[in-house]
DNA sequence: TTGATATTGATAATCGTTCTCAACTAGCGT
DNA sequence: ACGCTAGTTGAGAACGATTATCAATATCAA
């Protein structure tokens, strides 16, 4: 819990710190949805987001929601991921790692390579790029869906 | 050129299978918006297909063009890719290719490497995944983006 | 405290895409 | 060739997610 709070507050500096230095305001609605960002554990969209934060905060606008959360991105706290589907989930920045994506149940789990890492930063190299970030997600079925046989395609 | 037309053929002749198979229809608009779709040799979005199906047929509609892309994607000879953006491009099937993107200009390069294909694979199997597809995109800026100095991040 | 300026919330607008539905047409059976 | 039936089409309405507009409001440095 300690370690939370931690993490927490370093977000919430973080974010003092990058309006500052813009010559932004750190309003209530800023902390409230950071908040309420950073309860989240996984990945969520943008409107449950919303949702969530006005459960607490019944007077925030959902167009302030999305401008916080595009905030985020560029103060370096979050990071956008747009899926196969055309879904655009958000996550915590510092929380970087690839998709295993099930298109059975929707399932979302989280992998890390470090080989794969090496063989972007070669490839990138080879082209002349230098890399600022990735997507990498994987598409297939978890063991759950294969074995109920459903949806076989 | 020869070898082309066999290409363009074997599209076709796809096509037609999958709509036999499905108790679909053959239609003129069908065939031409795959003309066109085959005419196109990288990538592009829904409404960029449309304005060159209707150049060529200007009583197409666009919602026609809509409906071809998806069926095209379901028959196996599309692909719809979901970039960072937000912006959804397509591209041929059997084309498959890994992404290097431009932030700066927007240039994408195609790239595939077996190596990381063999990684993919092991991280779904030790998750009990079965994969169908993935996408792999990497994003930084290109030689000429990098001297340009412009939109330094 | 005050004032300049950034921010907010409600709502209109926008974008890309999908839906609705009456008119049309492919393609089977005859 | 004909007619029937079910799939398909085009126009435009509807849609969902997001962004822009704008007057009211809040922040924060002086």
């Amino acid at each position: 819990m300690s370690e939370h709070q931690t993490e927490q507050d370093g977000a919430r500096t973080q974010l003092t710190e990058y309006l500052a230095r813009n010559g932004m305001k750190q309003t209530r609605q800023r902390e409230a949805i950071l908040e309420s960002f950073l309860g989240v554990s996984g990945h969520i969209t943008s409107e449950n987001l919303y949702e969530y934060v006005r459960a607490q905060y019944p007077d925030i606008g959902a167009a302030t929601v999305y401008r916080a959360l595009k905030l985020f991105c560029d103060a370096g706290l979050a990071h956008a991921l747009h899926f196969q589907d055309g879904v655009t989930l958000y996550e915590h920045e510092g929380h970087h790692h690839d998709h295993l994506i099930c298109v059975g149940c929707g399932e979302i789990v989280e992998f890390e390579c470090d080989d794969i890492e090496d063989f972007q930063l070669r490839i990138a190299r080879d082209h002349g790029y230098r890399l600022t970030k990735h997507r990498h997600h994987l598409y297939g079925y978890c063991a759950k869906c294969q074995s109920s046989g459903t949806d076989r395609k």
